[in-house]
DNA sequence: ACATCAATTACGGTTTTCCGTACAATTTCC
DNA sequence: GGAAATTGTACGGAAAACCGTAATTGATGT
C-alpha cells in the first residue's frame, strides 16, 4: 500500500474529510492543502528532502481570491506535478461529469484514476487509492461506454479558439482578423467555415447555437 | 440558538463535514441524507412527531442515480419543504457562483442563507447559521453589488423555450410553428425575433450564439 | 360603439451566414 | 523532381437572419 499522499483541494469542507478517508485505509502520511501553489512547494520540498509523495489527490477547479496563484487549476498542478516528479500518482478528485472532459484528463494528463463527487464519493476514494496503489487506473463505472460514438469529435485548439469567439458574440466574418491576430491558422473564413461545417455534420448538427450549447455542456468551452 | 438541524446533501464527504460543523456549534440534533425525497420524509416525519426541524441546509444539484427522486433538485426540496413547513429556515449551500443564480434563490425561494463552496466554506456555514439563528439573512460578501443592473433579464418560460429550441437547432423560421404546437404565445416571428434583440440589447450582446452560451453558463436552459 | 393604446404580426430590404465550386498552396510519396 | 493527395483560400449564388416599418389585432376606458 502507499505510504505518503497529498491532496489538493480548495473546499475546506470536503477537504478534510477526503484526507479522513485516506487515513481510514492506514496510510501513514496524509496532508493537504488548499492552494495548487502550496502544492507543488510540497511536491518538491519533500522530494528534495527524499521522502516524496507517492499519490496527489487533486481537484480541478480552484476558486481564485485574495492569494495570487502561479498554478491556476489543477491542470496545471498536475503537469507542473508529473514535469517535476514524473512516477508520481495522480487521482482527480472532482466534481466535473462531463465525459469529454474526463476523458481528456486521463489522454491529456495521463492520470491514474478519476473519482467524481457525489454521493459515494467515499467509497469510490477508497477503491481508486486501492487500484492505484496496485499499479491500476480507476475509471468511473461507464465513463468509456458514454462516449458515444456518435458524440466523438476531438475538439483542439482550433475549434476551441473559433467556438469561444462565437460564443463571444463575434460575427464569422469578424473572426478570420482576429485569427491572424492570435497566430492560429487556418485563418481564412472559408476553411473556419469548412472545419465548423465538419463538426456539425460529425455531431449531425443543423446549427451553430446548437453546437455551442453541445460544448457549453461538455465543458469544452 | 437552534436546535434542530437537517443537512441535504448528496455529496459523501461533504455532508459528514458540514454535520459535523453544525455540531461543533453546540447544536444538539443535526442529521443529513443524500436524497432531496429523503429529507422531505424526515421533515415531515419530525413534523407530525411534534419535534419539526428549524432549519434546512440544502444543496442545489443532486447528481442523478439508480434511484428514482421525485424531487430533483434542492430547489424542489425547498419548494416542497416551504410548502410543508413555512416557517422552516433554510441555507443554500452550493458550489453556484453564478450572482444571478444565487439571487433567484432569495428571491424565488426566499431562502435564508447562501453559503458558497470553497476554502473557508466552513467558516463561511458557520457564521451563516448564526445568523440564520438570530432571524438574519446571510448573503455572501459582495453579492448584492455583483449584480450589476446591464446584467439583469429575468427569463420567462417563453424565453427559455425559444432558446432552448434555438440551442436544439431549430432554425428561427422554424420555430413560430413549433410554439403554435405548444401552445405558447406570441407565435409570430417578428414577436419572437423582437423578444431575442431586446433580451441581447439589455444583455448587451450580439449574437444568439452568445446569448446560448450565457444561458448554458447561468443554467437557464 | 368608438377611440386609444399596447401588443402582436406581416412585410421587405439589408446584412450575414451557408454552402458549393474552383483555384492555390503545401505536403507526401514514389 | 514531379505527380498526387491533402489542406487552405477565394468567390458567388442561395438561404437565413437581422432590423426597421407598417398593418393588424386586442384589450381598456369612456
Amino acid at each position: 500500500m502507499l505510504e505518503k499522499v497529498l491532496v489538493a483541494e480548495d473546499h475546506q469542507t470536503s477537504s478534510k474529510a477526503v484526507a479522513k478517508t485516506i487515513e481510514e485505509l492506514s496510510i501513514p502520511v496524509c496532508h493537504y492543502v488548499y492552494y495548487c501553489d502550496d502544492a507543488l512547494t510540497r511536491l518538491r520540498n519533500e522530494l528534495l528532502s527524499g521522502h516524496p509523495y507517492e499519490l496527489l489527490v487533486s481537484d480541478i477547479s480552484f476558486v481564485e481570491d485574495h492569494r495570487t496563484q502561479a498554478l491556476k487549476s489543477g491542470v496545471d498542478l498536475i503537469l507542473a506535478a508529473r514535469a517535476l516528479q514524473p512516477e508520481l500518482k495522480v487521482i482527480v478528485f472532482s466534481a466535473e461529469g462531463h465525459p469529454a472532459k474526463i476523458q481528456s484528463y486521463f489522454k491529456e494528463l495521463k492520470v491514474n484514476g478519476y473519482v467524481q463527487k457525489g454521493r459515494m464519493d467515499a467509497v469510490e476514494l477508497e477503491k481508486a487509492v486501492m487500484a492505484v496503489a496496485k499499479g491500476q487506473t480507476y475509471m468511473p463505472a461507464g465513463i468509456r461506454e458514454k462516449i458515444s460514438p456518435t458524440h466523438s469529435h476531438e475538439f483542439n485548439n482550433y475549434d476551441i479558439t473559433v467556438l469561444s469567439l462565437l460564443a463571444k458574440g463575434e460575427k464569422l466574418q469578424d473572426i478570420p482578423a482576429i485569427l491572424v491576430e492570435l497566430g492560429i491558422s487556418p485563418t481564412g473564413k472559408s476553411s473556419m467555415e469548412k472545419r465548423l461545417n465538419h463538426i456539425k455534420t460529425v455531431l449531425n448538427f443543423k446549427k451553430n447555437e446548437q453546437l455551442i450549447a453541445f460544448c457549453k455542456d461538455m465543458g469544452i468551452i
